[in-house]
DNA sequence: GTCTATAGAAGGATAGAC
DNA sequence: GTCTATCCTTCTATAGAC
């Protein structure tokens, strides 16, 4: 295994590239940046990865990919089974990839980030997920609200983990998107 | 009043310059494109307005002259009557001031646009309120979560309005940030 | 693998004609 | 007020030495 000689350059590049995309945005970020908090040229970067762009993307791939998982797991469940695996899943999700998750959330909408092919459906999954799959309006919109406004808690909270944001963050969520929304009639 | 001589190329380009900062960033968006949008040249843009940040400055300044007004509004109340209005006040604001939303949202995070000098205070009053001003640590969470999810699924509905969102963010607010947090009825 | 040097494009902003 | 032309800076990316 190569993979003994772990390369320290890689994985400062990206560890640097995380922070300062996660501060000041991807295109406020520039690979001049990158490489003096690196401590290298900007040469080095693009010796490793091919472009700015190709950084980003190798950045944000595991992120992606474990998104994909979890959504391949929803669809395995229905209703408030995949509600709860949806929530848990997602929070657990943002919360380790918290610098990621920026990036991966404004390549839906702010157009400033090459975008990840099936990422917007897959993100309608998830919001079907988190509704239990109501077709009430109002709990689509509970939803949305809930996957982003978790998003932003989490990227505003910056590095200070600890179990109780999880905690609070899975209870907001509960709270928003119960399964008894309505007491009057059913669908 | 000169007022009477509306100045069609300043509005135009006030509203090419919220479309297009909304949709791809501050940052993403250059004089060139505006230019292109409005159909003019970079120069007439620099000459209705000093620079690029005071064209950002000048676009936003209403929706957070106003965000101001509410928190001020907000500073009369207390406890419900302060959580309510808040409710009711940023969605409204928020809908109404939809393109330009993003850039202030985004003035508190990333760094990506000149700040707004007070608008973090600002903002964490408004989350004191969302909370009801409660100490425990959930609400305080619910709040960030609800209103930043607010924020998000105002900008990512695009520009079709109607009631009917207006009252379902209202009621996905009341649903988390309601007084009782025991109590399993709705209000 | 990492560097310096530099190409080539695009950005914001200014000068001056009309 | 609006334009063209231009300046200067910054950016991404490449070339080539070591």
């Amino acid at each position: 295994m190569i993979a003994l000689t772990r390369n320290h350059t890689r994985e400062d590049i990206l560890s640097e590239a995380a922070r300062l995309f996660a501060r000041a945005g991807f295109k406020g970020t520039s690979l001049h940046d990158i490489a003096v908090a690196v401590g290298c040229s900007k040469a080095t970067l693009l010796y490793h990865f091919a472009s700015k762009d190709a950084l980003l993307l190798a950045l944000v791939e595991p992120a992606v990919q474990e998104l994909r998982a979890l959504d391949g797991r929803l669809a395995t469940l229905d209703g408030e089974d995949a509600r709860a695996t949806a929530i848990d899943g997602f929070v657990d999700l943002v919360l380790r990839y918290r610098r990621q998750v920026t990036l991966v959330y404004d390549s839906l909408q702010a157009a400033e980030i090459p975008r990840f092919p099936g990422i917007d459906a897959l993100a309608e999954r998830l919001v079907r997920a988190f509704a239990g799959y109501s077709d009430e309006p109002v709990d689509d919109i509970a939803a949305r609200v809930v996957l982003s406004g978790i998003c932003t808690v989490v990227i505003e909270h910056g590095d200070s983990d600890g179990i109780e944001l999880r905690d609070a963050l899975t209870t907001v969520a509960a709270r928003v998107l119960r399964p008894n929304p309505r007491p009057r009639q059913e669908s």
